[in-house]
DNA sequence: CTGAAAGCGCTAACAG
DNA sequence: CTGTTAGCGCTTTCAG
């Protein structure tokens, strides 16, 4: 039926042994049989079994990629840098999604071990206590990618999130601004948003002015919560007459807010946003943000990993990659 | 080192079989032992290995999936249907991309081939002979999603694209418009285009309108293509009054070509997109569009790959969705 | 440079 | 309801 090494060792008259040999590039082999069973295999077309081979080497040849949602843009990218680097290094990869739920990522992290994943990569919100647990359970070596544990013990690929939130700020605040708000992703417990608060409010206190909560909205990251920050926001006595973003689709929200209600941009409110996503550039008056890159830090990650896998020695387990501002026209 | 199910049996004082059986939820286990069996599996944290379990049993519970770029929404949004689908029957899935190159999608098709997948989901906007050849090598199930093979002998889901093409233009014939531009990807090869081209052709001709070769105007499928095409075809002698856009990228494009020039949408030009989406409302004035499902597309392709995979009934190989056109502020 | 043999960890008859 | 016994297809010593 499925021919097999065997099928190839008996028509090329040599052993299995010689066979996987060549198979794997083995170089003690004499070039006469090397040319005589490379005939075989494809006269027979022969192709190996990477599940044997996995459980005879313990290597799979596979890593593990658990992310939130692939269908977000965001993600997306990061996800294709992890997939390139593996494929430049012959790794395959297991994509799943977890929709930031606990119990999820846990799961899927069992089940990919049981899937005897050489290693794996991961972005989370949040490593909880469970995930942490998990993860110190086993050899296989993880790394979080644009995500950060708060032990820090677990090697990542990021940008320093509060320094470029703060440059952010300051670009507004260069600007003359003195009422700046902060939306943004839920407050509740992501690392990543106290960190590009914190830079918030650093910069403010750069420049002598007082934090003034009302500025600062948590929804989603999504275009209509854009929509809905402005909305209310705009309606305080003492209004913003700047916005910093967490996301490009937030901000994309808040222009779109405020010009659908006839006010401009940048003339009346500027905006500055984070990511810099193609989006950036999709939108009228272009919008000016913070370069978070995505596909390189999905593309170090995998890198890292690779060097984890092959015990390759490591300089730094938390790398931090460098950000900049993308000047548009959404900041004058 | 790494714990086995004859570990277990051992601690259990029982057969391999049977832990294998409480393992797979085989019924025929005394409950006594079984819960026996469970306590001990939980105390040494076992955790079956599903390589060896694809070597003993030929199943892998993890299906291939081709796409030609993750980091495109289109296709991010299909691998999201594809993977909630794999997963709610218990998949996984490895994510590979081909970037639309025939070489490497025959080569991806056989990597995943020997990792021995039980299926694969691809898309591919030519299958061209060698592919074809290389699926019918196999006895892997293989559906194509939102793509379409000639000889339409491999199971596909799609939508009827000669159609809603024809329904856009047919709308934009509606409003009066006698100068209709098709802007699209590549016309080169991909089936789907010419579906839409045909269908371009067919309202015309349906509303008496003579076709004019220079009003179609293909190029790729990106935000910059429809600002190109908009600054080409508006110095026509006779500029197209109305744009079908093969995406909604595209459109955008289109749409801010024209408002970068002082044109006004939809007064001065009205503009169709096709996809749907989330861009689709990002815009001002928001883009009319077809809508594409594309999550649907992925489900409904993985639920029809899970059908072959367990040799249940297919009623239809070759699937078509419903589309329908979502009116916004872009077509009058 | 090549072969023999022992597994890798699990499933799947087949007995009992 | 449970145990025994073969493999699944390949890698990997160990000899020679």
């Amino acid at each position: 039926m499925t021919i097999t090494i065997y099928d190839v060792a008996r028509e090329a008259n040599v052993s299995m042994a010689t066979v996987s040999r060549v198979v794997n590039g083995n170089q003690n082999v004499k070039p006469a049989t090397r040319q005589k069973v490379l005939a075989v295999i494809e006269r027979l077309d022969y192709r190996p079994n990477a599940v044997a081979r996995g459980l005879a080497s313990k290597k799979t040849k596979t890593v593990g990629v658990i992310i939130p949602d692939i269908s977000n843009v965001f993600y997306a990218e990061l996800a294709r840098g992890i997939e390139d680097i593996a494929t430049m290094y012959r790794y395959n990869i297991i994509l799943t999604n977890s929709d930031q739920q606990e119990n999820k990522e846990v799961q899927l992290l069992s089940t990919l071990l049981s899937k005897q994943v050489d290693g794996i990569v991961m972005m989370s919100d949040q490593v909880t206590k469970e995930i942490k647990h998990e993860i110190d359970r086993t050899d296989v070596p993880i790394v979080l990618a644009g995500s950060i544990d708060n032990s820090h013990t677990i090697p990542s690929v990021n940008i320093k999130y509060e320094e470029a939130a703060k440059e952010a700020v300051e670009r507004l605040l260069q600007n003359g601004h003195k009422r700046i708000a902060f939306v943004s992703g839920s407050l509740a417990a992501p690392v990543i948003q106290q960190q590009k608060l914190k830079g918030y409010e650093r910069a403010l206190e750069g420049a002598g002015i007082k934090f003034d909560i009302a500025l600062v909205y948590g929804v989603d990251n999504k275009y209509d919560d854009g929509i809905e920050a402005w909305n209310v926001l705009h309606k305080l006595d003492d209004p913003p007459t700047a916005y910093f973003g967490g996301n490009d689709e937030l901000s994309i929200g808040i222009i779109h807010g405020a010009q659908d209600n006839g006010f401009k941009v940048p003339e009346d409110l500027e905006v500055i946003g984070f990511e810099n996503s193609k989006l950036a550039r999709m939108v009228r008056p272009q919008l000016t943000s913070i370069v978070l890159p995505l596909y390189d830090i999905g593309a170090v990650a995998m890198r890292l990993l690779t060097k984890f896998m092959n015990n390759e020695k490591i300089e730094e387990e938390n790398v931090n990659l460098p950000y900049r501002i993308e000047e548009r026209d959404s900041v004058k």
